[in-house]
DNA sequence: CTCAGTGTTCAGTG
DNA sequence: TCACTGAACACTGA
């Protein structure tokens, strides 16, 4: 589920296992789609024999950094994830597996191929990234910034959230939860916020991205009062933890969730 | 068998 | 040009 949390938790992930140490071998899955016009053996040429710096993330992208250019650029799609193991057979659907010196491996996987691979020299300053607003948890705008993001908007204030180009990291999920711990109707025009709500909607991103990150988006360890728990699946008589009912519609062209009682 | 789906991009519209 | 909408992409699992 590769919103803002997710892909942060699977760059520690890639962090732990490779940073400061050199990639000895890498093995590609031929598969144009994901590699997205970098040829597979151009990727595995980046980085074989490299130390790696850091891995580094801007959104729902991040890239490894080494001595040398071009970095690898990941974004993880829909179902796209990062596995890291000792020993053992890749796992399913492995686009791409390193192995480090020590023998630490790490691979991307992506049933759904929505996925992509890149090579890019100074990332931050390139499409995608470069199209990029501020990190929805390293550069979060404050009210007044996002106010000026949104004031000028007129489409609901949902899809705003989910522009990446006005900020970066928030997924359908998140973009529910938030609106749904704010309070707000996901089909406000995006400039009709009062001051207020916009506070509001600043601190609540704020706390369910730190809270989804601290709990290593593991969802079982996000709190109990989430909408998270209780969104999925269109059902009919989908009921918050507190009571409420759920309402399932399109917003943005996205499934969306929300409880009219509690959202206005 | 049908359909929803955590994301992005692009064609088309106004 | 801009803002916005909806379809397409690909595939699994319910």
């Amino acid at each position: 589920m590769p919103e803002l949390p997710e892909v942060e938790t699977v760059r520690r992930l890639a962090e732990r296992v490779l940073r400061g140490r050199r990639i000895v071998s890498i093995a590609t899955a031929d598969d144009r789609l994901v590699f997205d016009g970098a040829a597979p053996r151009r990727v595995a040429a980046a980085l074989r024999g490299r130390t790696v710096a850091a891995v580094r993330r801007k959104g729902k992208h991040f890239w490894l950094e080494t001595d040398r250019r071009p970095c690898v650029l990941f974004h993880l799609g829909m179902s796209g994830w990062v596995e890291t193991y000792g020993d053992g057979a890749r796992p399913r659907f492995w686009k791409i597996e390193l192995v480090s010196e020590d023998g630490g491996r790490v691979a991307m996987t992506d049933p759904r191929r929505l996925g992509r691979i890149r090579l890019r020299d100074e990332p931050l300053a390139e499409p995608p990234l470069a199209g990029l607003g501020p990190d929805a948890l390293d550069e979060l705008p404050s009210a007044r910034g996002l106010a000026e993001l949104l004031q000028r908007r007129s489409t609901p204030v949902k899809a705003a959230l989910l522009d990446q180009s006005l900020i970066a990291g928030v997924g359908n999920w998140i973009a529910d939860e938030v609106l749904y711990q704010a309070g707000i109707d996901p089909r406000r025009p995006a400039s009709s916020l009062r001051r207020d709500e916009l506070a509001r909607l600043r601190s609540t991103l704020a706390t369910v991205i730190r809270r989804a990150v601290a709990a290593g988006a593991d969802d079982a360890r996000f709190p109990r009062t989430w909408l998270f728990h209780h969104r999925w699946g269109r059902k009919n008589d989908a009921r918050t933890a507190r009571g409420e009912r759920i309402v399932h519609l399109t917003v943005g062209g996205r499934t969306t969730a929300f409880v009219p009682d509690r959202q206005r």
